[in-house]
RNA sequence: GGGCCUAUAGCUCAGCUUGGUUAGAGCGCGCCCCUGAUAAGGGCGAGGUCGGUAGUUCGACUCUACCUAGGCCCA
């Protein structure tokens, strides 16, 4: 350049950040690219050959239901476990992800069921599980497309399925295994039961429609009340009860109390049970034993009149009592206590018939009561019940309570609407009824005790009191029912002996139809005769007949996927078990992390993993239940699209996962806010860097100035407490340290000051590389520290910094130098930056109340401190501090000046900053205020320091 | 009804384990500066008494009990 630039000329001599990274996003249309060009350059495989110096790390995929779109749950935790992964492979472990699916399961069957409508009727077992095979594939692939959208890398090409042969196979063997340790065995177990179809239904099945049925209040009496301190000397006393099923009374072998109620008998004088009072004419009073809580509203329900309370009985006292059956003659009812009996409806004490009722059932269970079921499938009384055998238990209610009342125990009898279960195929009232089901038992060979003591000793529970919650699950669980009367699922290989109807679950049946499944599936099942999985000279081991038919059971969907640490994590070479860790949400407590840890005791003898991670669930900005009801539903599709995969990331990241987590527009409007931010930090640093090359530009630790080494010392603590809260999974740590560094440390401070000298100092000039040097380092670990996070925008900005590397995702974890710590230097400027933070305050009130300055460089500020401390803080500084301030001039001196500037209160009261007008003029290049501008003759409109750079570079 | 968990500024998080300065940060918001990070950048400022109540204590956001709201899992 041989002529004097003119003003505007100059700008061309500055260095102004250059870069290809752009301020916008538009991460939607950018991910799906990034995502091709991973494809392009088989970036997991590339992951997958990385040196791997610490080992492997298996996080094993709890599978989702392959039924439906993915909704944010999904997104939260395939990105949660994305970042541990991807973190771990940072940190050179060989870390592959295998994702997997469940398909089994009812949800798709009655899915598929509903489609088919009455055509179902026509159709073969094997014809529905046909289309429930076609329905999980399809939508498993919709959720791989949707999970690969979200940036999560793994092993998509090949996931574990629970409907591949070899992990049906492995299911099945898993269960042999446990028969063949004696963990099975078949028991009753009440069940809703429609008995117009016939069938057992779930929970899901069930359809609640409001019906009116009988309520009639019954007298239990005493037998041998004299015998008992608690009932000697009442009159003719008896419990009452109260039902809305008479059908059920035939089945009743006890009457729950519950041990911390009071009960009292209370003394009724016109005992009769036809409610016809008036015509009453024995006048005998008897007594009556109710809860205390509940005497005045049976009292009155019962149209009872007077009364009185003639003794306080504790339930205790009446334990073990034997009653009158009330329809069984002959036979004896027992007075048991249990805490499912309530005080809201009825007399606080309940007819218990272990056939008819769940908790009916586990209380009976407890008093080795046995359970007897007097109705078949049709709903007809067996012989059980010889008084009305055959009789449809609908038609019932009448019989009996005409009996009751004939037998003068009946005391009130009243229609009663209420809301009952209903059948959602045929809309018939269901019943309950105890059915044969295989059952593991979860006692068996201290299975409960030893996997408890696993709980507490070999595994990390994250957050915490993820402990407690599983530990008071497994320590309180009933034996667990792996038998469902469907047809999408594992078949549970169980025989029955033709001749003496023996139930055999064999482990060499079991065997052999495992061998089958591994090449054909578990359709063999319903293909092949029974003589197909038969060993040689198989017979009953009951009756030793030879002839058999097929169960058709299969396995509760919990077997599945609790036994994928045999079918995957032992069976894939890539993978091991124990797996490192298990990420699913606090739900799977009682679900995946229960099923995969009693599995793995009881066949294994050590749990499943090493670490158990959960999450909290996804609510809505007020932190409540999203519905499709309530409108507050939030789309992972629609965050995308909006926003992009990486904020979706960095949203997932910012969430503490100890308690639940919240998302609603505002918050990731907040969490777009913070990413766009983070984004145009790291834009600026690229450009900043446009023309360095670093091996070649590099500074020395050495030469590098004091404001160089304070960003590096910041840096090296951002990456230590980062790396931390990495290892503790505390990844809104992360977002909460690395967000206020860009905006409050590099964008506040360091990168402002830094301009001067970035700009201005002249292309190759020491001072200029030496800030380059430092900004390269700090891109270099910022890049790396959040690419687990921010897959897409990381990668895309590594590109630009290190065009060699082919992916930010096969570099390392950043380790800073030792050196780059210097704790000293920065505490000093901690107390340089509350100088630099007053001086702002100053130049702030000079701005606003005397308008005496615009941008800051139009100030000459001056410090004024009699304060030996702060002198000598300050005084060796004393050159750099205009930078410091972004002022054209700084000075430091020991008395306070007049008062012709502005002047504001400084480190408490021991100095005061004044600030003034700059002296000489305006610098036409780097716009400092100076006397040396105009002094130069070939460069008259710059000041001293442009002109020299001028005349060198240019 | 039971087990486990949560409740600090409009939003996301610190602080509470070891009770004791004017409860912190970033975002957002208001005002201002800049126009050489520009659908950017900088500065200043206003916002919480810590879900409620009752206790323990000289003193509690921090400990205890209860309540309320919400979440997951059971019943």
């Amino acid at each position: 350049m041989t002529t004097e630039p003119d003003k505007t000329d100059y700008k061309n001599t500055l260095c102004l950040p250059q870069t290809a990274f752009p301020m916008k996003a538009n991460l939607y249309q950018r991910e799906t690219e990034i995502l091709r060009r991973w494809h392009e350059i088989s970036l997991d495989q590339l992951i997958a050959r990385k040196p791997s110096g610490n080992g492997t790390y298996i996080l094993h995929d709890g599978p989702p239901y392959a039924n439906g779109h993915i909704h944010v749950g999904h997104a939260l935790n395939k990105i949660l476990k994305d970042i541990v992964v991807r973190h771990r492979t940072m940190l050179d472990y060989h870390s592959p992800y295998v994702p997997g699916w469940d398909c089994h399961g009812l949800p798709i069957e009655q899915k598929v069921t509903s489609e088919l409508g009455p055509k179902k009727a026509s159709m073969t077992p094997l014809e529905i599980r046909r289309l429930c095979e076609q329905y999980a594939r399809k939508w498993m692939k919709v959720q791989s497309e949707e999970f690969q959208r979200l940036g999560v890398g793994g092993m998509w090409d090949k996931p574990y399925l629970t409907i591949d042969p070899r992990v049906e196979a492995s299911i099945v063997r898993a269960l042999g295994e446990l028969t063949a340790r004696g963990y099975i065995y078949k028991g009753l177990k009440p069940v809703y039961w429609c008995v117009n179809c016939q069938t057992a239904l779930a929970e899901a099945e069930i359809e609640y429609e409001n019906c009116v049925s009988p309520s009639i209040y019954v007298k239990f009496p005493v037998c041998e009340p004299e015998s008992r301190a608690a009932t000697a000397g009442l009159l003719n006393p008896g419990i009452v009860i109260w039902t809305t099923t008479p059908w059920t009374l035939p089945a009743n072998l006890a009457v729950s109390l519950h041990p911390d109620f009071k009960y009292v008998a209370i003394r009724v004088k016109t005992p009769r049970s036809s409610g016809d009072f008036q015509s009453d004419a024995k006048g005998d009073a008897e007594d009556w034993i109710v809860a205390k809580d509940l005497v005045d509203a049976f009292v009155k329900d019962a149209d009872l009149g007077d009364t009185e309370i003639v003794r306080e009985i504790s339930a205790r006292d009446l334990e073990h009592m034997q009653l009158e059956h009330p329809v069984q003659p002959g036979r004896t009812s027992v007075v048991v206590l249990g805490t499912h009996v309530t005080l809201d409806q009825g007399t606080g004490a309940v007819h218990t018939a272990p056939g008819h009722g769940i908790e009916d059932f586990i209380v009976c269970q407890e008093y080795g009561l046995p359970t007897i079921v007097p109705v078949d499938a049709a709903g007809r009384f067996t012989s059980e019940f010889q008084l009305m055998e055959g009789m449809l238990v609908w038609e019932a209610n009448g019989p009996i309570v005409r009996y009751l009342d004939e037998k003068d125990i009946l005391i009130r009898h009243k229609p009663y609407e209420h809301s009952y279960p209903h059948c959602w195929r045929c809309h018939k009232p269901i019943i309950y009824r105890a059915t044969e089901q295989w059952f593991m038992n979860v006692d068996h060979d201290d299975l409960r005790k030893k996997s408890l003591a696993e709980i507490d000793a070999s595994i990390k529970w994250i957050p915490k009191w993820g402990h407690d919650r599983i530990y008071n699950m497994i320590a309180q669980r009933p034996d667990w029912c792996l038998s469902r009367q469907r047809v999408w699922g594992v078949p549970i290989p169980a025989v029955d002996c033709k001749a003496c109807g023996k139930a055999v679950l064999s482990p060499d049946v079991i065997a052999k139809f495992a061998a089958v499944v591994e090449s054909r599936g578990t359709n063999a099942w319903f293909e092949d005769e029974v003589e197909a999985f038969l060993p040689d000279e198989f017979k009953c081991p009951d009756c030793g007949a030879r002839e058999f038919d097929k169960e058709h059971n299969i396995l509760d969907v919990w077997f599945d996927s609790g036994s994928t640490h045999v079918g995957v994590l032992e069976s894939r070479p890539e993978l091991r078990s124990p797996a490192d860790m298990y990420l699913e949400g606090s739900d799977q407590h009682r679900g995946w992390f229960h099923s995969s840890l009693l599995i793995s005791m009881a066949i294994r003898g050590k749990p499943p993993y090493r670490e158990v991670l959960t999450h909290g669930f996804v609510l809505d900005g007020k932190g409540e239940a999203m519905s499709k009801s309530k409108g507050n539903v939030i789309a992972p599709q629609d965050v995308i699209k909006k926003y992009g995969a990486d904020v979706l990331r960095l949203w997932v990241a910012s969430q503490d996962h100890g308690d639940d987590d919240k998302v609603s527009n505002e918050i990731l409007e907040r969490v777009g806010e913070a990413y766009r931010r983070i984004r145009n930090t790291i834009r600026y640093l690229l450009g900043n860097l446009c023309d360095f090359n670093p091996a070649t530009d590099t500074v020395p630790y050495e030469e590098l100035t004091e404001i160089d080494r304070w960003a590096l010392h910041q840096l090296h603590e951002l990456v230590v407490n980062v790396a931390r809260a990495y290892d503790e999974y505390e990844y809104h740590k992360i977002v909460s340290l690395t967000h206020p560094f860009c905006v409050v440390r590099l964008s506040a401070v360091y990168l402002d000051v830094l301009k001067d000298r970035v700009y201005c100092s002249g292309a190759k000039s020491h001072p200029r590389r030496a800030a380059q040097t430092a900004q390269y380092e700090i891109a270099q670990a910022l890049l790396r520290m959040l690419a687990p996070i921010l897959v897409f925008t990381c990668d895309e900005a590594y590109q630009l910094l290190d065009a060699e590397t082919p992916s930010v995702h096969l570099r390392s974890y950043p380790q800073p130098p030792d050196r780059w710590r210097q704790p000293a230097l920065a505490a000093e400027w901690e107390r340089l930056l509350a100088v630099r933070a007053d001086v702002l305050g100053a130049l702030e009130d000079a701005r606003k109340e005397k308008k005496a300055i615009g941008q800051s460089l139009e100030a000459r500020v001056v410090i004024a401190t009699a304060d030996k401390t702060l002198m000598s803080l300050l005084t060796p500084r004393r050159d750099d501090l205009a930078d410091l301030f972004i002022t054209s001039q700084a000075e430091l001196a020991a008395e306070p000046p007049a008062e012709d500037g502005a002047i504001t209160r400084l480190q408490g009261e021991r100095a005061h900053v004044t600030v003034y007008h700059a002296t000489g003029s305006k610098c036409a290049r780097c716009w400092k205020f100076s006397p040396s501008v105009g002094g130069g003759l070939s460069h008259p409109a710059l000041c001293d320091r442009c002109a020299d750079v001028i005349r060198r570079h240019y």
